[in-house]
DNA sequence: CCTACCGATCGGTAGG
DNA sequence: CCTACCGATCGGTAGG
């Protein structure tokens, strides 16, 4: 077995080990938030000491920053169902359902990690609150874009004002995580489809 | 001046501290949440060593409970406004004006106090996390009675359900107050007061 | 309401 | 990736 073998089986054995703290990491931010996510329980939770965590990631920032990649990476795979739908309006409600269903499921146990870290952040400067608005502004383009598709297709009245319609229908999703979470009751989520639907439907 | 008097005194300022103490952690609270809110930062906030503010609560949960009734309180007043108008369609427009206000000027500089507390707190069992949770059926029960008042006097359809009606109306309220601060814009604010019209319009 | 203190935990570093 | 350690801060208490 040569050295570069080696080394590439070392550099493997790293990847992974970074990638099993950032996908607890994610999680365990849902329930604590990622101020309280503490590098000493994070690391007992993977089974590893404090000092070793800080052989990944130089700063409690760098690892909050590196969780927001993460659970990015981790929302973008949960709303591929969506992005598979036919464009338009077709593709809204299955983003919105792609959505309402990884809450649901519990992706995240503290529900969407965006939803989440924004009410945490946003009064708090700083990179890993930039971040979080980053992902949000890049969700909200994503949904106006099919709006504006759904509108050249005819699928939705051109009077509609793309940003109205998009801050409504994120405000049933908003909604439906916060209450679904607070009092642990799916019918918060039936009633975000169906608001999502109506919506739709009352554009046209 | 009799000891009487000097008991009274005392117990008044007594009071008059417990106010300011709580005043300050219900406005800190929207910043550094309920947990990150800590009992040292707190005291240098209102000039008072930790050991005084344990003088007043037994407990940091203590404290926590008495700071939601605060910001309880302080919500109420800022609906006033809103309790005072026609019931109805117009108190509940009035209302949710009134909440839009209160995020709007910073009454509570991390934005409203129980969609805040709510968000961190969800997912963490206690009686502070119930006391939220009360408060938010509260505010739901509050809108939704008015929802059907305003069935019965015809200005909402009776087909509308109301619980359905007040899901999408507070959502939009949550959506604003979340990213009114992410996005420091006030057009969210703008989105949600159009959103409550037009979907009480479009209810009747 | 204060000073003085407790054990536990925080983020982070030295040195290997 | 580890052990061993740092100063700062946490919630909370003793005693006044």
């Amino acid at each position: 077995m040569s050295v570069e073998t080696t080394g590439r089986r070392r550099r493997a054995d790293g990847e992974r080990s970074r990638e099993k703290i950032l996908q607890a990491a994610a999680e365990l931010a849902t329930i604590e938030g990622l101020n309280g996510l503490s590098i000493g329980r994070l690391a007992d939770t993977v089974g590893m000491s404090k000092s070793g965590l800080y052989a990944h990631f130089r700063s409690k920032e760098e690892l909050q920053l590196a969780t927001v990649e993460t659970a990015s990476r981790i929302l973008a795979a949960e709303l591929e169902p969506g992005m598979v739908a036919p464009e338009g309006k077709a593709r809204i409600v299955a983003l919105c359902d792609a959505f309402l269903s990884h809450v649901e499921r519990r992706v995240f146990p503290g529900g969407c990690f965006f939803a989440s870290g924004a009410a945490e952040l946003s009064t708090q400067p700083g990179r890993v609150r930039d971040a979080i608005a980053t992902s949000y502004r890049d969700w909200i383009a994503l949904l106006q874009g099919e709006v504006r598709t759904a509108q050249a297709a005819g699928e939705i009245d051109e009077g509609e004002d793309p940003e109205q319609l998009v801050f409504e229908l994120n405000g049933i999703l908003v909604a439906a995580n916060v209450f679904f979470l607070l009092f642990d009751d799916p019918a918060e989520l039936v009633r975000a489809r169906r608001g999502v639907r109506e919506r739709l439907e009352n554009s046209h």
